[in-house]
DNA sequence: GAAACGTGGAG
DNA sequence: TCTCCAAGTTT
């Protein structure tokens, strides 16, 4: 038996004694003290829709998707378009196509069963390191290393990591495995989580309240802010476009599906011309006699700033289909499952009004 | 390793 | 208004 004491051990119990405590309640974890475990199912399927998005955003698409699609036989045997509906506004919609197709391999593949271990897990679409060590951990009591973004603050605030992301990561995956217990796994990554996101905060952290703060080597050095350092980022480049709103005089607007693999891919939208450095020259669904609305949209994505044009047009109710895709009725325009971006378009159409 | 990939809330 | 950033993955 070691004598010295284990730096790593003592923060585990700090931190699953205060989570013990103040665990926030979650539509997707069992109730505290419970012996029931957590569904598979709703595990992943709360941690693909929590990447890189906020638990306030994931709540009601969470209660939403778990109502209508109750276990993952449902969902791989769900509609495609209605799945990517459902999706719309939450964004990374990669992230939806992936879970469709992940749904339809656990349920042909497995059985609807999940793999029950990371390296199983992480062959799954949309499932990576980190979404495949949070299931194993959480769903399956196994011990995994889950390193996301608040682990990554919090591992460089107690060890006080000069090294600027990313390329601190391996030192802060070496550390986070330093801490990581041999049981409760699952509930010391999401108290690394909970604590990430209600004490150890990006800016003005509350270390006077942290379960954490005597074994802080940040907070000892009254700089906790500091960290994680983090490397300068780029500017964002400004994007212009065209957007066609082509619209039936009964009401109804021409709707599109996206190919994949595109920004939006997958998801309904607009007619574009494209979008880049100047205004690319698409092909609108019809020929000549477009108005162009008075104010343009705007948007901002992550990597780019986004200036579109509005052009409308109305035509006759016999008019043809220009391609494929459908016409949808403007009174009911709020299910059509588009994208922010284009019910930000439909929006501003509409305020706009008859000019 | 770097770039692509959405959105909304907080300060 | 503006900047930061969130339970990352894929190419």
């Amino acid at each position: 038996m070691p004598v010295e004491h284990n730096i790593g051990e003592e923060v585990a119990q700090a931190l699953l004694a205060h989570y013990d405590r103040h665990a926030r309640s979650l539509p997707w974890r069992t109730p505290p003290g419970s012996r029931n475990l957590p569904d598979p199912y709703r595990v992943w399927l709360s941690e693909i829709m929590l990447q890189q998005t906020t638990v306030a955003a994931v709540i009601p698409y969470f209660d939403r998707f778990t109502a209508r699609w109750p276990t993952v036989q449902a969902l791989a045997a769900a509609d495609e378009a209605e799945v990517m509906a459902a999706w719309a506004g939450l964004g990374y919609y990669a992230r939806a196509r992936n879970l469709i197709a992940c749904a339809r391999a656990v349920t042909e593949q497995y059985g609807g069963r999940f793999p029950d271990t990371e390296e199983g897990l992480r062959a799954l679409p949309g499932v990576g390191a980190y979404t495949a060590a949070a299931i194993a951990a959480i769903a399956f009591q196994r011990r995994a290393v889950v390193v996301d973004a608040n682990v990554e603050r919090v591992v460089s605030r107690l060890f006080a990591i000069e090294t600027p992301l990313p390329a601190s990561r391996p030192l802060i995956r070496a550390a986070a495995d330093a801490i990581t217990p041999e049981t409760r796994a699952g509930d010391f990554a999401q108290a690394m989580m909970d604590l990430g996101s209600s004490l150890c905060v990006p800016r003005n952290p509350q270390c006077l309240l942290c379960p954490l703060r005597s074994s802080c080597a940040a907070h000892r050095e009254g700089r906790a802010e500091t960290y994680p350092v983090k490397a300068p980022k780029k500017e964002k480049p400004h994007r212009l476009g065209l957007v066609w709103w082509l619209e039936r005089a009964d009401g109804h607007v021409w709707i599109e599906r996206r190919e994949d693999k595109r920004m939006l891919g997958g998801m309904a939208g607009l007619p574009d011309s494209g979008w880049d450095k100047a205004i690319e020259r698409g092909v609108p669904p019809a020929a000549g006699g477009w108005i162009t609305l008075n104010r343009p949209v705007e948007h901002v994505f992550t990597h780019f700033r986004l200036t579109l044009t509005v052009q409308r047009k109305r035509v006759p109710t016999d008019t043809a289909p220009p391609g494929p895709g459908q016409w949808w009725p403007l009174d009911r325009i709020g299910e059509a499952g588009l994208p922010t971006l284009f019910a930000k378009v439909a929006r501003a159409v509409m305020k706009a009004g008859n000019d």
